[in-house]
RNA sequence: GCGUCGGUGGCGGAGUGGUCAAUCGCACUUGGCUGUAAACCAAGCGACUUCGGUCUGCGCAGGUUCGAAUCCUGCCCGGCGCACCA
């Protein structure tokens, strides 16, 4: 079996690590590793994938993995890439969403086992005296007003609060607890977090010393826009079928573009190496079939919500996109609505649009079909004259939205 | 506490009594080209509308005015300087 250290390599999942070499902790003693998770949502979306993916590679090698939910420290905020101060969470929230994410990463590890944490275990009964000797006396203002993300805020005069400038303390302070609680000796997460981490590996080996890591991945970033990844027009993809429907995941990765296709293959999927090697160079023959794309978007759905979401996503996806349905097909995708609904009605009740405004918009953009034919009167009642010969309404809305098949009641 | 500067749409950032639903850039949506790509080109981008308009909007609340994002008062929030305290 290869080392681990080769296949996080070759995956892309290596950015920084504080060891001289990677090696050192990934191919040697067994570790235990954790990652911080941010309930600030009900839900992770698509760009956690990266970090849990990679953790599943440490999993498969015989390390063990801890998922820290920050239910204390996501009462606080971390200033990274905020430019404001962010709202602060309440206990019953914060709670809810950890364990909604919770159940998403036992999903995503494949029935793997993983130990789960929470920091407001320890942070919320710490005291602040104590704090401030225990843990305050090992970190310098000096060092951290020099971090990038506390010296932008300064710079641009952008307030920071004192609670988000501790945030640093208290990752430290999770470190510290989970390395003599469970031996944790490595911490992963994103690029943007390396300063963090790296302050957690200070405090630890000053306090304790002892050596522990601290492990990155870089961010998976859309080259086109340079934005973070996971985010998508109508916001983020998440994880949880009810807020992002396997179908639209899958749409979401098959309409990823050429250029990040193979990096994402290599980093949300578990396929060998050498296997997306191959789908790459069978999508390079002819990128016009979108196989690596039809790849990509079926490893992930299944990774995610199962073999069959994934199945009932490919067959949606079949229908909702096919030039000339069958009255089958349309049977399967229907949906009622009442007589008497005008075009932009509909258009609103199907989530093309958002408002009557939006709905004659796309009117307006020449976006709206029926049965194929364009559509030029948003307040136009639907009736008996719109129905095909299999009595059903086909409504179509911008070319990379989903068909509707409508039925009159 | 005193002084001073500021708070505008998802973000950045103009505007400083009427022509402002608010220049511009980014993001986003749609159309064209294509491969349900990218790049590029074009249009749109508060809500409602009988398509004439109407309503809501520039931190919050009042006021002045025929008319306010723009002026005044009070409040809230933030930056900077000074003072105070430690």
């Amino acid at each position: 079996m290869a080392k681990l250290s080769e296949i996080l390599r070759e995956r892309g999942y290596v950015h920084q690590h504080s060891s001289e070499t990677l090696e050192e902790i990934t191919d040697g003693q067994k570790r235990t590793v954790y990652l911080g998770i941010d309930p600030s949502a009900d839900s992770l979306h698509v760009g956690n994938l990266v970090g849990l993916l990679a953790l599943r590679h440490f999993i498969e090698d015989g390390h063990k993995v801890i998922i820290l939910t920050g239910g204390g420290t996501g009462m606080i905020g971390d200033p990274g890439g905020k430019s404001e101060e962010r709202n602060l969470l309440d206990e019953e929230t914060v709670a809810r969403n950890a364990s909604a994410v919770a159940a998403q990463i036992r999903q995503v590890f494949g029935g793997k086992d993983f130990i789960e944490e929470n920091n407001a275990k320890w942070l919320s009964t710490l005291n602040l005296l104590e704090f401030l000797r225990d843990v305050g006396k090992h970190f310098t203002v000096n060092a951290m007003i020099k971090k990038d993300i506390v010296r932008d805020r300064l710079e641009k005069e952008s307030p920071i609060s004192f609670t988000e400038f501790s945030y640093s303390l208290l990752q430290g302070f999770d470190y510290l607890h989970l390395n003599s609680e469970y031996g944790c000796d490595v911490q992963v997460g994103g690029s943007d977090q390396w300063s963090n981490i790296l302050a957690g590996v200070e405090f630890v080996r000053r306090k304790e010393e002892k050596s522990v890591y601290a492990l990155t991945w870089p961010l998976v970033v859309n080259k086109s826009t340079g934005k973070k990844f996971g985010k998508s027009e109508e916001g983020a993809i998440w994880l949880d079928a009810k807020k992002t429907s396997p179908f639209r995941m899958y749409q979401f990765f098959l309409n990823v573009d050429d250029e990040a296709v193979g990096e994402l293959l290599l980093k949300l999927t578990l396929l060998p190496k050498a296997t997306v090697d191959d789908v790459v160079m069978d999508h390079a023959k002819n990128p016009g079939a979108r196989f690596a794309q039809r790849k990509l978007a079926q490893e992930v759905t299944r990774i995610v919500h199962g073999d069959d979401a994934l199945a009932a996503a490919l067959t949606e996806t079949d229908l909702r996109f096919k030039k000339d349905l069958t009255r089958a097909d349309k049977d399967q995708i229907r949906t009622d609505i009442e007589v008497g609904m005008t075009i932009a009605d509909v258009l609103v009740a199907q989530g093309y649009a958002e408002s009557k405004s939006a709905a004659r918009r796309l009117v307006e953009g020449k976006a709206v079909k029926i049965n194929g034919t364009l559509v030029d009167d948003v307040d136009r009642v639907l009736g008996k004259d719109d129905v095909d010969s299999d009595g059903m309404i086909v409504l179509t809305a911008g070319k990379s939205q989903p068909a509707s098949v409508l039925a009159l009641k």
